[in-house]
RNA sequence: GUGAGUGUAGCCCAGUGGACUAAGGCGUCAGGUUGUGGCCCUGAAGACCGAGGGUUCAAAUCCCUCCACUCACCCCA
């Protein structure tokens, strides 16, 4: 939507030059007829309506306002309890960082780099990107400050907003906020196994239902340029039924023939080698170790050969999670393994596995889903008043209750009680003290339970204590 | 980047064979006698009908161009 409206332009300007405005538009200036003592030569604020064009945030943005909080704070409070179940730690990093950070880790081949990164120039020359996903600042990080010195693995989590220039949909936004954690440094499958298990909880715990899980293994880099080229020969034989885009990823990145959504492309990608027939010995029985534990943790999960993920670093162990809801944006998470990430971006060969959920894909799924949020605490008690005197008590008041922590506030502008109890309604705070010249004489207040309109009067001093006895 | 749909007060929306001084509901605010909420009643504020241009005596209504939103493709969380 588009909006305008009306706002008032001031200038100062010379008088002849207001006049002439106002000849133009018709409004009302000082008029030099009845003002004598005015020249050529005076300027005058000249002041006028003009249309204005009214901000709003930029598109693939929103403002998340009060009313939305509470799926938020639900969500950011789950994720935190689930990392201290699973001792992961929070991180937060930068929301810009050099652009070739991401250039070589997210690789420049795939669509976030290719089209979809916030690029600017600071003003010493530094090219830097609002980042476009979670995982190359927090390697970077790990490598920056020596966490190879912790006990291994490391074990990271953030909540963080996350920036790419595409066309907003439905789920899809120009910022989001992502919830991720890595465990970086060793390449047991029980740490795959557990980021897997703490992702499933997570969605679990928040009340999601019909959840899947979708896995694959792509190989490491031993075994995986023999399956590429596999993959390559095979799709060669079919490169005349292919789309457009399938035949440039044929020679820029064959790993995401499998992904295309072509009605024309699936046969060919249906019947295409599969990565888990070229794994190695090692990425075979990593792979199997995975699903081992996997059922030993009750996760269901269903293998899917043409499961590959947009970033390329990914190795072996890769997964997304989705609800079974139908609709375009499907995934609300997903992650894997990135065992040469680190040694790419400069760091020592350490291996790790990470995950990262879109906050706002898991609320639009707990709205579908009905699931029912706890409400934040509202305010416990509003100070009403009547008269000037009672004022200044009342204002004494409200700040001697917060310091006593008791959320409080003072109703402003002198109404009526009755618009102050109406406030007290609609803002749903139970207790209402009522201060008027009575209670100021007797140095006492009036203490309003609103559920079922009982009142007591008792000495502006226990108010405090008694406050925090019914709470 | 491609395609489709939609744009009327904070929100939901009525009104599209041109006449509108733009209707209703929710919400907000205020009253219903002097210090008491939720229900009810009454009233008020709030919209140059997304923006700009055109056709017409007359446009929210027709035409054009933008912009934004929504949905799908794509991509991904």
């Amino acid at each position: 939507m588009s909006f305008s409206g009306l706002t008032r332009e001031s200038r100062l300007l010379p008088l002849p030059e207001i006049l002439r405005y106002a000849q133009n538009d018709g409004v009302g200036v000082l008029d030099s007829r009845f003002f004598p003592g005015l020249t050529r030569n005076h300027c005058c604020i000249f002041s006028r309506k003009v249309r204005v064009r009214l901000y709003q945030a930029a598109r693939g943005t929103s403002d998340i306002l009060p009313g939305e909080q509470p799926y938020w704070r639900y969500v950011e409070q789950a994720a935190a309890d689930i990392c201290r179940l699973y001792g992961y730690q929070r991180i937060d990093t930068p929301v810009f960082e050099e652009t070739s950070l991401f250039t070589r880790s997210i690789g420049d081949a795939t669509d976030i780099v290719d089209k979809e990164m916030y690029n600017f120039q600071d003003k010493g020359g530094s090219l830097l990107t609002l980042k476009p996903e979670g995982t190359a600042p927090v390697c970077r990080a790990y490598i920056q400050h020596g966490l190879h010195n912790l006990p291994q693995p490391v074990k990271l989590y953030y909540i963080s907003p996350i920036f790419r220039y595409d066309r907003p949909q439905a789920g899809r936004y120009r910022q989001h906020f992502q919830f991720g954690c890595e465990a970086i440094g060793d390449d047991d499958p029980a740490l795959d196994a557990e980021v897997i298990d703490m992702a499933w909880r997570f969605y679990r715990s928040l009340g999601l239902k019909n959840i899947s899980l979708n896995l694959n293994s792509i190989g490491c880099k031993e075994c995986r340029p023999e399956y590429l080229s596999a993959l390559k020969k095979y799709y060669a034989g079919h490169a005349a039924s292919l789309c457009s885009d399938c035949k440039a990823r044929l020679s820029k990145n064959p790993l995401r023939l499998l992904d295309c959504k072509q009605p024309s492309c699936q046969p060919v990608a249906g019947s295409a080698p599969r990565s888990t027939d070229h794994l190695c010995a090692r990425c075979l029985e990593h792979f199997t170790q995975l699903q081992k534990y996997l059922e030993m943790l009750g996760i269901p999960f269903a293998l899917n050969p043409r499961l590959v993920r947009g970033l390329d670093y990914y190795t072996r162990t890769v997964f997304e999670i989705q609800p079974e809801e139908e609709g375009g944006q499907s995934s609300i998470g997903g992650g894997g393994r990135y065992d040469d990430l680190i040694e790419e971006l400069g760091g020592k060969p350490t291996p790790a596995i990470g995950f990262a959920t879109g906050i706002e894909r898991i609320i639009l799924n707990l709205k579908r889903q009905n699931v029912a949020i706890p409400e934040l605490p509202s305010l416990q008690a509003l100070i009403a008043y009547l008269g000037e005197r009672a004022r200044d008590e009342a204002f004494k008041l409200t700040a001697n209750l917060r310091r006593a922590g008791i959320s409080a506030v003072m109703t402003t502008g002198g109404k009526s009680l009755k618009a102050q109890l109406r406030q007290a309604n609609t803002l749903g705070v139970p207790y209402v003290v009522i201060i008027g010249e009575d209670e100021v004489k007797a140095g006492t207040v009036t203490l309003r339970y609103m559920a079922d309109a009982r009142q007591e009067t008792l000495p502006i001093a226990d108010l405090p204590e008694r406050l925090r006895a019914i709470e």
